[in-house]
DNA sequence: CGCTGGCATGTTATCGATGCCATATATGCA
DNA sequence: TGCATATATGGCATCGATAACATGCCAGCG
């Protein structure tokens, strides 16, 4: 309630006075600062950041744009963006969108209105729609996890999904398994159909028939993985393993297969991409592709943290982290 | 970057008759309304949130201080918070302080210093330091999930932790057990005390032995609860049932009880305070007390909002809601 | 001694939108 | 016809902070 003029008064200085000894800039006594510091307490004054931000053009603010927070994977990334943006005196806002374009740009249109300084966004559309209704506006973008349309001027994060996917895949084949069937998310997201691209390129390099390729797409969720799995299951014959495209599938898939009285990896092997939550009471279980999540955000972050500093290279930067297979014990062992 | 003065020109008007269409308010003609929206839409022009708040006062935004937001239990009052704020036109701000005093109070003051117009706080210690701070700086407060001492003059809403960890231990003895393990929160957080005190009350009523009461306290995160539990499980005689204050405390005592090869329910019994998370693979399996989460959070933002337009009575208020008991297996059938 | 430059503080304008008040025409009703 | 009222629009001040520029003091140095 009270403003830097009520500090000012108090103190017996002008108020620019008071805002030097709040920001440490400029030249102060250290008498001013002690009677300013004792005015801001007495008041209990808390400066106000919009007519700050106002006035400097900077609110510190930088937003996350995702697609499934409850996803490990993702609030692992986030955790990511959030420690670095917070190292740089920036806070992070966290924006949900639940793989839905629309609300995605409403949550853009509010993130503009509300002047942050800077976007991280992980699309629900391989469109550049929304990259460049946040660029017209003059706000920094970098794109997480997906790619876009190559006419797209804008910075990416993301991981080797298409090697990642070949070598899940190209592990199952060494073990023996020819019927394999992949599990994937929305055919639209990248990193889904990219997944694909990578499970073929294993079985067509193995010479597996092409009819032994059985490729599902659906949703990065637990209940789409379940619904696939169940079709999967119902296949004749059975195939002998699954290839999850992210984690929250594995885990729907895992609960079809336990549902249907099958072992894992004894009656059908199982792989994923992306770890698993560690509360499944079973983990470290999942032979998987892990991606540097944290990484990924504090990459994108520190990327647009230098482009707001100016201090990026003007050229559009694409950053292609790899993913660490770790094997465990859902994969199984070789057949004989 | 355009701003309401460069619609204002392109649109041959003045920039506050811009500002009445773009707000809907006051009077303007249709044909203003047409000229003003083709500016809007030439010029890609956003309005500037921070200049509009800083003039009226308000931001609508609301900010959720909770402790942790990974748990389900918090996810879903968050749903609740959100859901009531959107229809209402407010923004919400979530902030996770793992239980932590200090990162509580930083959170506060950035928050104060945004403007926001509400909050809404679970805090992490039982004292009215936190809500102090803020009700000094003129901004309404509800506090989430716990007690106060009662010299704080604020706004509460919680669930009866009391009576549902009653009810649970209640069911054990009718169940007929003697011997009952509760692993609880912190001492210091109300609702770990107080599902503590339900415990006690039922076992002071069924006139059970004081030796055979065995209170854990710890944290409620799952790690505490996989350590409480091995303690547990170490006590000679080994008691029959565990009562997990919480979802988090029972996964990880799950888990223990699983590692040391025992059975739930037969070899021991278990019930939990929240609902567990659906990705278990073997949930629903736990017999629980819900809280009504999703409609805590809508009753706190009610007030909330009731507070802000005004229109709340004077005296403060403390809701609070009934426990649902879910029974389901992991209480088990009755010891013979 | 006068000039330069670091230090300390202040004045004024400004960020972008809107509250408040003023103006002007059209419409309704006594 | 006259006056109240609805409609349509604009001018100016203002929210709270800071950028840009200005002022004054004093030490140091050639």
């Amino acid at each position: 309630m009270a403003t830097i003029h009520d500090v000012a008064k108090r103190a017996g200085v002008a108020s620019i006075t008071v805002s030097r000894v709040i920001n440490n800039s400029g030249y102060f006594s250290q008498g001013t600062r002690q009677r300013v510091e004792a005015a801001i307490a007495e008041l209990g004054y808390v400066p106000n950041r919009l007519a700050r931000s106002l006035r400097s053009k900077r609110t510190n603010i930088l937003a996350l744009v995702l697609t499934d927070i409850t996803n490990p994977f993702f609030t692992t990334l986030a955790r990511g963006v959030e420690d670095t943006a917070s190292d740089a005196g920036f806070i992070v806002i966290f924006c949900n969108t639940d793989e839905s374009e629309t609300e995605e740009q409403k949550y853009l249109q509010v993130l503009l209105q509300q002047q942050v300084d800077g976007i991280l966004l992980v699309p629900a559309r391989s469109t550049s729609d929304s990259v460049e209704l946040v660029q017209k506006h003059g706000t920094p973008v970098v794109v997480l996890d997906r790619r876009l349309p190559s006419s797209a001027k804008v910075d990416v994060v993301r991981c080797e999904s298409v090697d990642g996917a070949y070598r899940l895949v190209q592990l199952l084949i060494g073990l023996g398994h020819r019927q394999i069937a992949v599990l994937s998310g929305p055919k639209i997201v990248s990193t889904a159909e990219d997944r694909v691209t990578g499970y073929r390129q294993a079985m067509v390099e193995a010479g597996i028939d092409n009819r032994l390729q059985l490729v599902y797409y659906g949703a990065f969720t637990q209940s789409s993985g379940y619904e696939m799995a169940q079709q999967v299951l119902n296949v004749n014959p059975r195939p002998t393993a699954l290839f999850a495209a992210n984690n929250l599938i594995a885990i729907g898939a895992l609960k079809a297969v336990r549902d249907a009285s099958l072992r894992v990896p004894e009656d059908i092997a199982m792989v994923s991409f992306d770890d698993l939550p560690a509360n499944l009471l079973t983990s470290p279980f999942f032979t998987v592709a892990v991606q540097p999540a944290y990484e990924m955000g504090q990459k994108a972050t520190q990327l647009l943290l230098a482009r707001l500093a100016g201090k990026a290279p003007e050229r559009c930067q694409e950053v292609i982290l790899p993913t660490d297979l770790v094997v465990r014990q859902s994969s199984g062992q070789a057949l004989n």
